[in-house]
Parts: structure tokens; sequence; C-alpha cells
RNA sequence: GCGAGUGUGGUAUAGCGGCUAUUACUCCAGUUUUCCAAACUGGCUACAGGGGUUCGACUCCCCUCACUCGCACCA
């Protein structure tokens, strides 16, 4: 794993057809990439376990799915709006850059939250304030991670609305309307699956750092006294989920201290993925948020977000513990992952070790060669079979038998089905040649066994 | 956004102010081939985009876009 460079797994990545640089015949564009079919399908298993594992398997769970675009009021509340506005001032000498407002906070001035920038750049002037290098500063800029855009016809100030940098608040809002409708006793959560975009300043590292991203999250509303004890089983709930992913071992967790912590949470655990080139990164977080959102949320609301109890007891604003995913994080932890090199009679060989459970195709079926009609007519008959059977079933006859096996090894194929002459007469009439991707072996297998033993794993 | 660097077929690369732009793999078609990238024949595909200098630019200059590293940011 050590000396796979990243830059390997972009390569194949594109080349089969995983994962493409976004708008690429213009020359690309910034922290954008788009999913083909192989890759696609990937995200897709991994999204569909997730809601399994998350939503369809468990009682107290609600699936949501609510607009990218909202009421700006929304950001406001949630503190977006201010906080993903950071004004950042530059050293004229050095180029390096600094948060103005921490600058100022450095200096001891007061009030610095409810500054304009223009405010902020006056105070500079007046107070002669320089650079921790000790250099003149540049003039300050408002850096904005929140992509804004307008809503009806007329582009003015009032019609301002921006695309959701987080899913989490399409939840928050929806909690009301959910307890409405269902009632459900607490703890129980909301989940959600969809797409944030985030102005990145320095976007990149393949799908690492995206500017539109999606994200698998959950919302657990909670009485605040049973915190911990939740705390701890949503982090053994992370684990298992790495565990299907098949990345359990390669995880690490993250206590992230206080002083790094958003204010309103009391607890945050961040899980780390090692991936080539890049070392240790963050693929997904678990964090105690307090009732901090819904408290903010009744307020500027002005709508009551109480939960009053079936058993009569005191009218309450549910605490909440958030587990988050970041979707492509994930795809590209178990695409690392699942990248493996190694040999066969002298020759490198590179392969997906995808889990079979996740791999896009299951079962490639391959007559031995591909210009016997008869082969090919019985390999086709057993393709359909078995693409009826299992879905994802591919079908290959170009080439050589051998550079088949590899290309199949390449998408992460975890079995191969090759149809030969024996298959058509003799004693072993019927049986097929079943070879298995991560060890190379072949087992000769009755038609009639097939889909019982492939289905196994997949 | 700033600083530094890079940009040649799908991937990885060679090259030069001037011939039809090199090579390998991939991909496609065909011959061959009875189980691990075999061989042979043929074919598709690139100088990131735009402008300038020049008789002539992939090569030199400018702008744009993208990527990499560093700064900053990571809500």
């Amino acid at each position: 794993m050590s000396d796979v460079k990243l830059d390997d797994i972009v390569s194949l990545a594109k080349r089969r057809g995983f994962i493409y640089p976004g708008s690429e015949i213009y020359g690309g564009l910034a922290g954008t990439y788009d999913y083909g079919p192989l890759g696609v399908t990937l995200k897709r298993n991994i999204t569909n376990l997730w809601w399994k594992m998350f939503v369809q398997d468990r009682e107290d769970m609600f699936g949501v799915d609510s607009t990218i675009i909202m009421n700006p009021s929304v950001w406001r509340a949630s503190g977006h709006v201010d906080t993903f506005n950071d004004p950042l001032i530059e050293d004229i000498k050095t180029k390096k850059r600094y948060r103005l407002d921490h600058l100022l906070e450095d200096q001891g001035i007061e009030g610095v939250d409810a500054m304009t920038l223009e405010q902020m750049a006056a105070l500079v002037k007046e107070k002669d304030i320089k650079s921790p290098d000790g250099n003149e500063l540049g003039a300050p800029a408002q850096f904005n991670m929140m992509f804004k855009t307008h809503v009806g016809p007329v582009e003015n100030d009032e019609s301002v609305a921006y695309l959701r940098p987080e899913t989490a608040q399409g939840m928050f809002t929806n909690f009301k309307n959910v307890v409405d409708s269902f009632y459900p006793d607490i703890p129980f959560g909301l989940a959600q699956i969809g797409r944030s975009f985030r102005n990145e300043i320095s976007p990149g590292n393949f799908i690492f750092r995206l500017r539109e991203l999606e994200i698998m999250e959950l919302e657990y509303f909670i009485y605040p006294g049973e915190w911990e004890d939740i705390f701890e089983k949503w982090l053994a709930a992370q684990h298992e989920w790495f565990r299907l992913l098949g990345l359990d071992e390669h995880i690490k967790e993250h206590e992230v201290p206080k002083a790094d912590r958003a204010h309103y949470s009391k607890r945050t655990v961040d899980c780390f993925f090692e991936f080539p080139s890049l070392g240790f990164q963050e693929v997904a977080g678990l964090a105690y948020r307090t009732d901090f959102d819904l408290k903010s949320h009744q307020e500027k609301s002005g709508k009551n977000l109480e939960y009053r109890p079936k058993d009569g007891g005191e009218a309450f604003i549910p605490h909440v513990v958030e587990p988050t995913f970041g979707l492509d994080r994930n795809v590209m932890a178990v695409l690392c992952n699942a990248f493996t090199v190694d040999e066969i009679n002298g020759e490198k060989r590179i392969f997906l070790k995808l889990p079979a459970h996740l791999a896009p195709v299951k079962v490639a079926v391959l007559p031995l060669a591909k210009n016997k009609p008869e082969l090919v007519a019985k390999a086709r008959e057993i393709y359909a079979m078995l693409k009826q059977e299992l879905g994802a079933v591919m079908w290959v006859d170009t080439g050589n038998i051998g550079k088949n096996y590899r290309k199949m090894d390449e998408i992460g194929v975890p079995y191969c089905v090759t149809v030969d002459f024996d298959t058509l007469e003799g004693d072993t009439k019927d049986s097929v040649t079943v070879r298995n991707r991560d060890t190379t072996q072949q087992q000769r297998i009755s038609i009639g066994d097939l889909k019982n033993v492939l289905s196994h794993d997949a």
C-alpha cells in the first residue's frame, strides 16, 4: 500500500470509467468530478447499504429529502451566513493570509463579530496594525464559502438565496413536520443523503475536497441526560459501518479537543482513513450538538419546536447527536483500500479488491474463444440467466482469456465465469469454470449451482 | 485568492522555431488462440484553450482554464 500513489488510483478511476474530471472537454472545472458508469454504481451500492443499515433496518429512523435551496433565514439561524463569511487580509511582504477578525481579537479589540469589513479595515489603519511578521497589511477581502443564487426573476439583495453547504438544516427544519406526522418516541432520528455545495478556497486531492459534494447524515434527537450513552452507541454504529465497507482496520478515531470544536459541541469524534499520498484524512464525524440548532430555529422562526413526551413529562427542546459521512470520501476510501498490486507468473497485476457486495459488477461471463459460435451461444445463454438473477453481470468477448481476466480484475469483478468446450460435451458437460479474482483459483461448477454459488457473496 | 511549478492520444511518455509529431500499453477491426495482459496485420485518438511575435509556433511572449506543492481555510 505504501508505494501506491493517489495518482495511480486517479488514473485507473478515469481509464476504467469510475470517476472523470468535471466538464473535461472544456478544460475542466476546479473542485468538480463526475461519476462514470462504474463509479455511479459503486456509489449507489454504498448509499443503498447506508440507507439500509441506518434507516430501513431500524425502527427509530425517518428518511427525508429536503431542498438544496432553502429560505435564507435558515442559514442566518444556523450561523452559516456569519461563519461562512471569513474576512481575510494579506501580509504585503510575505503574501501570507490571515483571518482579519482573529488579528483584531489578538490586539485585544472587542466586538469584532459585529463589525463590517469596512469598519475592520478602518481599525487596521487607525491602530496601525501589522501582520504577525511585522509587515504592512493589504486591503481585506471577504471570503464567502456559500454559493449564492437568486430566487425569482429579479436579481437584488432581497432575492439572494444560498445553495446548502450541509444537509443537516433540512432535517432540523423538518423536525416539527415529522413529529406532527408520526409522533415518534424520543430518541428518534432523521436521515438524509444529498448534495451540498461549498465554495472551497482550495479544492483538490481528487474527490477528497470538492465544491459539489454528497453527504450522508443523521440527526438523532435525544433526552439531554442520555447523551453520553447514546454517543457511545453511535460511535459503535460508525465503526460497524466502516466494517461493512471493509475499512475498519484502517480507520483511526480522533477525539477533537475542546479548542477545535464548534462552540455548541460538547463532544466530537472524527474518523480518519489513511489515504495513499495524503495520509490520515477525515471521512466521517460524530458530534453532540446539544440543543443549539433546534433552539436557534425556534427563536428565529418563532415556531414552537419543543417536544412533549407522551408520558406527560415536561415539554423540552431535544438535544442532537449527529453522525455525518462524506459520501465521496467514503467512495474514495473504498477505492483506495481496494487498490491492490500483486504478481502472477512474474507479471505485475493491478486489481481492485472490492468487497463483493460493493463491486459495481458482480460477475463477468466470457466464452473461452470468441470465434467459436457454439461457445459464444452457450455463454450468452448463461449470461442472460445470470443477468436476470444478479443484475450487475458483464459480457466480455474481446481479446484473449488472460487479458479479459486482468481487465475484470482492474474493475474489481469478484468472479469470472468461463464457458469452454467441456461445457458443451463430455464428462463435465453443463459445467463452467468460475475464477476467483483475489486468489485467481478456478473451480468447476455445474450451471445449475451457479446462481447459488455466485449470489452467496453478492 | 497569493507564490512557485506543470500541461503532448484513454493512460504513461519522447521531441524540435521548419518533413506525415516518438514510443509503450489501452481501445477498435481482423487472423490466430482450448484458462491468466501470447503473436501477427490494420485502424482511431494528442501538442489544454485563446491571442501575439515570426515567412513559419507544440516549442518564444501574454491572457484564460486545469492540475501539483506551499500559504491560508477546513464551517
